[in-house]
DNA sequence: AATAATTTTTAGATTTGCCTAAAAATATAA
DNA sequence: TTATATTTTTAGGCAAATCTAAAAATTATT
């Protein structure tokens, strides 16, 4: 058995590893814990006791094959809740961690398969963080960072870097929630702020930082060469979130606001 | 703070407190908790120095309001999580309890009264207890014990005392769902076992167990001096849960089998 | 390479929640 | 009412998970 406290070191030490690219060192997973480096080395003996983590000491971290597959369960877990949370019972996006959080822990019983069926399997979590599948397998999408858009590309948000509830309130003040549409116009060069056309017709000036934490998606590099184009609703969605839109429900995107 | 295991002392105390209808004693809260008494007497403790229960050494205890309040809203929970559970992921009846059991400790941010509110409001959970509302009011229904029924009564299953899954798949066997009609036919002296007709039409025999542990709803009393006289489903739910059909979806009662 | 700075680990405590075994209080029976 | 049985509490320990302070190892700097 693997004690709640134990989960989230996995979850933690995946995180950092992701990022990182290399073995999480004690004080990455502490800083990631909000916790002090002895009991992350506690907790790391225990671990490795259990065959989750390789650990050497004085050399940081790297989770086992198991400790990987746990891991993952657990974000799967994680945010599949979180698209539970959004989407049946209404919370918005900035409320939902916190709560996922805690529902990750619930064990047993098949939960997790009858929660992915219910929800319709969905790839993307309310923040449009990948939710890996029941093996374990992860959705990707070619996304960039905002800031890295040029003058005049067309673009639709599809995810956040941070995921504070200050940054998530904001973003859904400037109508830049997932699915939403922009248009870069300019560049500033004094100090790279991004003036953006959204989905509205409003535009907006967004500071550097927000161009460093907000994934989109080009789209229509086509249309250009061929002029304003009509698309579908559904055919967007297909194009942003790389599946077959029959097979899907439309509930899953009703919050979404696509351009409008 | 209160943790997960003095919620769950709580809750026990409560249960206790409801059938006894006295202080609960330390060994009935061993018993209930599965744990010794010393532990109990420990918890207990704990419990009385947050002022969540009145407790005099070898006198048992009661919950105080605050206790009464906690426990209510944990019972509400647990509760309003099995209907989801039954009712949106398509669990049995008789595959919740341990998950609801965790679930019902997950804190914060009006969960519950999302929950509440996504589900419809549902004022009983999938075994016919009842679900108390947000300010702690409890719904009640005229059901008796199946075992208490005349010969010749008709009866609808509204609710379980013995909620082991050896018991509810039992009923599923049966088909004696929650919502199920039946008519008593027969009671034989010998071993006070029970022959009835089931909403389908067919002929069972049930144990003396099985009546003293379900619960129905006798019905149409006034049918028998009128004759046989064909109701909607809506009117026959309308009676079983005393409530109004039209402000409720459809959807709560879709697994019911009313009759067929 | 030696010293300084940083990171990591160890040592020793603390809290929660649980246990067993023994003592104390209460209830039951002769 | 005294003896016996039962219930409850106390005492002492244990394991998980955390902490602070000090020691050890590693890394960076001169």
């Amino acid at each position: 058995m693997i004690s709640q406290a134990e989960e989230n070191y996995l979850k933690a030490i995946f995180k950092i590893s992701e990022k990182e690219a290399k073995a999480a060192t004690t004080n990455a997973i502490a800083a990631e814990m909000q916790t002090t480096a002895a009991s992350v080395t506690d907790m790391l003996k225990r671990l490795a006791e259990k065959n989750l983590i390789d650990y050497e000491k004085y050399r940081g971290v790297q989770l086992t094959p198991e400790g990987n597959k746990l891991a993952t369960a657990l974000i799967r877990k994680h945010r599949l809740w979180e698209v539970l949370l959004v989407e049946k019972l209404g919370f918005a996006w900035d409320e939902v961690h916190e709560l996922a959080e805690q529902l990750e822990h619930v064990q047993g019983n098949g939960l997790v398969d009858r929660l992915d069926e219910f929800l319709g399997h969905p790839k993307f979590d309310p923040h449009g963080d990948p939710i890996p599948d029941a093996e374990g397998r992860w959705s990707f999408r070619q996304q960039v960072l905002l800031g890295t858009l040029k003058v005049g590309d067309h673009a639709v948000v599809t995810g956040v870097d941070d995921h504070s509830a200050a940054f998530l309130q904001y973003l859904d003040q400037m109508h830049l929630a997932l699915g939403a549409q922009l248009e870069l116009l300019e560049r500033f060069p004094y100090d790279q702020s991004l003036r953006i056309r959204t989905g509205n017709g409003q535009e907006i000036v967004l500071s550097e930082k927000v161009g460093q934490n907000l994934y989109v998606k080009i789209s229509w590099e086509a249309d250009r060469d061929f002029g304003k184009r009509i698309m579908s609703p559904a055919f967007l969605m297909a194009q942003l979130f790389h599946r077959d839109v029959q097979r899907r429900g439309g509930k899953r995107f009703a919050p979404l606001q696509l351009g409008k």
